[in-house]
DNA sequence: ACAAAAGTGTTAGCCTTACACCCATGA
DNA sequence: TCATGGGTGTAAGGCTAACACTTTTGT
């Protein structure tokens, strides 16, 4: 049986075995959910350091087909959308202490030369999923796998808070480029939910009717039907992404 | 003295001591020169083989600056104007074919395990040069160091030229939105200069009139004096960047 | 009926396109 | 003076901002 999980049952041996020595993946996983933009975070048992999901990539494996593995890992979703966005290679990443002490908490030997405890660069991807359907996976080594808002974001260690930050900024580039928008947002959805989420990634505010006329002018979203809400206003109808 | 450029006196040991094992950096050096855009290319001794100047990251060093000290090898320009771009990270990149060649042919020993032979990740850099200033630097592995049209680019060894295209969309998305090209240009230019660069870059044509107000409305060029070409017509202004 | 949110119509301003016209210079 | 390329003026069209108005639903 393969291991495709970091266990804790592995020794050095197993790390410079399997995979490219020196370079990590870290994933920016953003979600919508309740007007907020949230990111995946792992917590590390025994501390209070939390950090993006990420890993390695093995010696006969792609780069872009590590970040898909890591992420299916993470979340059980295949196919996501998935844009690397930057690689982090300055000699400030290289801090170990957070690495010696989950070594040690799980009775791995942080020898010197030990694959984790080496230089790493770390190449960035952000994903987009839709958070209803992701299903945040613990790995091995952490606690717990759980979506945090953006704007309130706990300590995290090394350099993650800069990965968030620049994942963001290219997010905010691509938005309107690449019409991404639409990979957070279940398969339907109203104007309405595609506005709030542009004013929360933009942190802007747009006029409703523009807004409207510019998306739909865009000849991209196919009417799907009404929808029924309950609520006290006229029924907003929804819309699904046409990739025609 | 510090060794500074790979020599063909290096063995094994010194690849080893010196550098990150399995990351390279490499550079796509644009000029503009003569209506077209042109690529640093080198050309390797005893083969029909062209690369992009490329190099590797100092175990201390971080990554921007090795990219930057890669530049100055190359060009002899210091605070070139040098933007990451994508980090190639496929299994088909790795094809040793070319530097067993080289080292072969510079006596070097192509051992199993060898630095060079190992499987790399490239981290792609492109950079906007004033091609009047920089001076064209060969390594001691390559016979030349040499500016090509981009239109007329020479077989290139392993994913040269998809590192080369990927980088030029890049750079033609920067153009309007980080305003770059001015990097590529003399301190002082004409608008026609300036038009000529970008449907050289973005292979369109733009009308005279409407590119010239809508780079001036820009408000981040500043008029500098009048230009005595001493051509058949009306002396066109020179401007200059303004950061202001 | 009324409040709340969705959808549509209309106008003004801005930017780009397109083209006409004037300016300066050397042969 | 004439050809050549640089600079400015002006009108049409498209997109967005702004706001008024209508439509639909549950209370």
């Amino acid at each position: 049986m393969k291991k495709h999980l970091i266990t804790t049952e592995w020794n050095e041996d197993d790390f410079n075995r399997m995979f490219l020595p020196g370079i990590a993946i870290d994933a920016v996983i953003f979600g919508f959910h309740d007007q907020r933009l949230m990111v995946l975070l792992l917590q590390y048992k025994n501390t209070n350091a939390f950090a993006l999901p990420g890993g390695f990539i093995m010696k006969h494996e792609n780069g872009n087909d590590a970040a898909q593995r890591i992420l299916k890992d993470r979340t059980g979703l295949s196919n996501i959308y998935l844009e690397q966005f930057y690689t982090f290679a300055d000699i400030s990443r290289h801090d170990t202490s957070f690495f010696k002490k989950i070594m040690k908490a799980r009775g791995m030997k942080p020898t010197k030369n030990h694959f984790l405890l080496n230089r790493f660069i770390s190449i960035g991807y952000y994903a987009l999923v839709d958070f209803t359907k992701a299903v945040p996976t613990t790995d091995l080594l952490a606690d717990e796998c759980k979506w945090h808002d953006l704007k309130e974001l706990p300590p995290l260690i090394q350099d993650h808070q800069q990965i968030i930050q620049k994942a963001l900024s290219t997010l905010r580039q691509d938005l309107d480029i690449k019409l991404v928008g639409f990979n957070l947002l279940p398969e339907t959805f109203t104007i309405g939910d595609l506005q709030n989420l542009y004013e929360t990634i933009l942190d802007t505010k747009f006029l409703r009717t523009s807004f409207q006329r510019k998306i739909l002018n865009l000849g991209i979203l196919k009417m799907v039907d009404k929808k029924m809400t309950g609520a006290a206003h006229k029924a907003p109808y929804l819309y699904k992404f046409s990739t025609k």
